[in-house]
DNA sequence: ACTTTGAAAACAAAAAAAGTTTTCAAGATT
DNA sequence: AATCTTGAAAACTTTTTTTGTTTTCAAAGT
């Protein structure tokens, strides 16, 4: 009845590595250095086990999210930290995963999706609203067309297909983008905060 | 009887976006907008196809290693240009692709592994030799070794877990390992001329 | 000596993919 | 206009793979 703290992490790499369908449970277990019979006993099915990797990759970052609605920064601030944590998350999230989870697990690929369109978004949409009473966000901005546009914005770093040729680092790409997103929805005193809290902050992409 | 010129190219992507597992005919097919039937009469069977697209791989670096020796750069530059090449190419190699074609088509991936340890090896040894007759490269160096070590820079560059986490643009490890390398097996001359010809070659990572 | 444990491997059942054939409609040919 | 050809779409069979279960066996603990 070992296994699950442990293994689990590198379960998540395997397949986030290799994709669903090409880390079979025979080769699971032959990387895990265990037998079927131990993952089984853990997990009914490849499905739960699956429905656990990303259910943790979930939770994970909703209690980043957590975390940092609990610190006592400015909105921008939440705003674009919030921003490089999902950036970084996402990131994990290769082509072959998220095409095998759609074709192979699809009630797992709608979660991710609803995760994202919904909570990711609303989480987004209150900071936009927050930045607006705090006079630091233009009130013309609508919060729910706004935090549709990053949505989007991370979905565009993320596909391969987008940006990767220019061969910049993610950090990068992400910076650009974000000063152009903040820049354009910032009142005046909003950017001057941008530009002190910015100096401060180590964002890691 | 159409398919062929066109959408080897397509499929080429698919396979390497998505892997050899995840990409099966049926997905293939639908992708490609035509029927399995059409696909083959062009290809006895997936094997065939699997090995039509990583031959075409492999030809295509072939052929720029040919157009590499047509030149009348030194030594020097024609190592960095062929080891920029290399590199270039193999980053469409991602874990995924490598992992299915070692499990589901041994004998390609051991064309490949000979592709890369004997013909690669063997070019990268001749300019070595080449270079030490120009006196650019020092005669201590045995280009055997050298050319072994090179070939395990690239696998490093390409490994996910030795760099990626860096989140350095390629180019930025490229030109680092590089510089040490050539650094280290050329004369003063060798030098000399690598810091002359570096300004004027504009490199693709 | 006797359990327990769990890897390794053999196994049956199920699922999925490969590969083949049929159907059918749109274009080309006569 | 009638016929032929083409190839996508889909139905189908066969083969392969994978899942999930069971058995075996050896090393560890009691």
């Amino acid at each position: 009845m070992s296994l699950a703290p442990t293994h689990i992490h590198t379960v998540r790499e395997l397949f986030f590595r290799y994709g669903l369908k090409s880390m079979t449970m025979d080769e699971l277990a032959k990387q895990l250095g265990c037998s079927k019979k131990t993952i089984y006993e853990n997990y009914a099915d490849k499905k739960v086990l699956v429905h656990s990797v990303l259910g943790g990759f979930l939770d994970e970052h909703r209690s980043e999210m957590a975390a940092l609605d609990r610190n006592h920064e400015n909105a921008i601030a939440k705003l674009i930290r919030m921003a490089a944590i999902g950036f970084q998350k996402m990131r994990n999230l290769t082509p072959t995963i998220l095409f095998d989870l759609q074709k192979s697990y699809p009630e797992l690929w709608m979660e991710l999706e609803r995760y994202r369109k919904e909570e990711i978004v609303e989480i987004f949409k209150r900071l936009i609203e927050r930045g607006q009473h705090e006079g630091l966000i233009r009130q013309e901005i609508d919060p729910s067309v706004v935090s549709i546009m990053h949505l989007q914005h991370t979905n565009l770093l993320l596909d391969p297909v987008v940006f990767s040729h220019l061969d910049r680092p993610l950090a990068t790409v992400f910076h650009n983008i974000m000063e152009v997103f903040v820049g354009g929805i910032t009142t005046s005193q909003g950017l001057e905060v941008w530009n002190n809290t910015k100096a401060q902050m180590n964002l890691q992409p």
